[in-house]
DNA sequence: CTTGACCTTGGATTAAGCTCCAAGGTTATA
DNA sequence: TATAACCTTGGAGCTTAATCCAAGGTCAAG
């Protein structure tokens, strides 16, 4: 059993933040001291290194909670809709990773046109690399984004 | 050439959006209609959407913002310092397509572990599925095992 | 039994990234 | 020429995710 100080300095966090996670119900300790200082378990921290993974990927702490109440209350919950949700998610990941690999390249490229001698860099550029990534295959996703749902009336 | 609302609008952004990209520096149209609107051509267009690209993979506007500026002084910055911030941008995004990758096996293995059917969700655990998840790779440092399923008490 | 490092609460503040509003100027179309 | 749909500015307001503060309780060590 962790006292909330020991957990966020293992994990390199504020307490204010796992208070935090703790007011809005994303990581309740599994238990009080007789004296009400939270108690965090093993799986607790388990619970707690999933947040941070799923922050890390650029998840918002909504979405994360949205995944953690499939655990909570999965007794409730039908198969079906886990599968939905995830697969949903799963998308959203897919997704990710496609524009990280695509970027990746671009900075790649970069990189090595980059002599890294102490010379300007003339032909250093980031949009220069990016341009010749923009003909990798399918364009479409971005440069037409919204040209399907027409908006309008500005506000 | 472009004016707010039509660029805007092929991003699908709010014109605002773009304002406050002009008044923070990140994209400044590259010329102003003789009444002050501004225009953008397929130069800032490209920009826009490589700042978006970059948004979407969870860089801060302020990170975004240090990569384009290489393109703006590159006559003033050695290709050395380029190649110093290109290649540890580089290492961030491998850490976090690694994340990913690590992400979405888990919810790959939820997902298929998943029937999808209307019953109960009981052994449909995100937890679960990283839990298992832990085994890929070092595991030291964050993730500490859990044997086999079989966990969670209810608070 | 006091000191200092820890913990509690509620509420205020911060920073980023928009988003909205008011008051007014511009421009294409009828 | 008037109407509607655009545009301008400055500034206020919102959401997310913390982070800080004040006033006080807990607890092991000296």
């Amino acid at each position: 059993m962790y006292r909330i100080g020991e957990l966020a300095q293992r994990y390199a966090l504020k307490t204010d933040t796992l208070r935090f996670y703790d007011k809005h119900g994303l990581l309740k300790p599994s238990s009080r001291s007789q004296s009400g200082y939270r108690m965090y378990n093993e799986a607790d921290a388990e619970r707690l290194c999933f947040i941070l993974r799923a922050k890390e990927t650029g998840f918002s702490l909504t979405d994360i909670a949205e995944l953690l109440s499939i655990d909570l209350n999965k007794a409730n919950v039908s198969c079906a809709d886990v599968k939905e949700l995830v697969d949903l998610k799963l998308m959203e990941i897919k997704g990710k990773i496609a524009a990280l690999n695509n970027f990746k390249e671009s900075l790649q490229r970069l990189s090595s046109a980059c002599c890294g001698g102490p010379e300007s860099a003339e032909h250093c550029s980031i949009l220069e690399a990016l341009e010749s990534n923009s003909s990798t295959g399918k364009k479409s996703d971005l440069t037409n984004y919204s040209s399907q749902h027409h908006q309008h009336g500005q506000r």
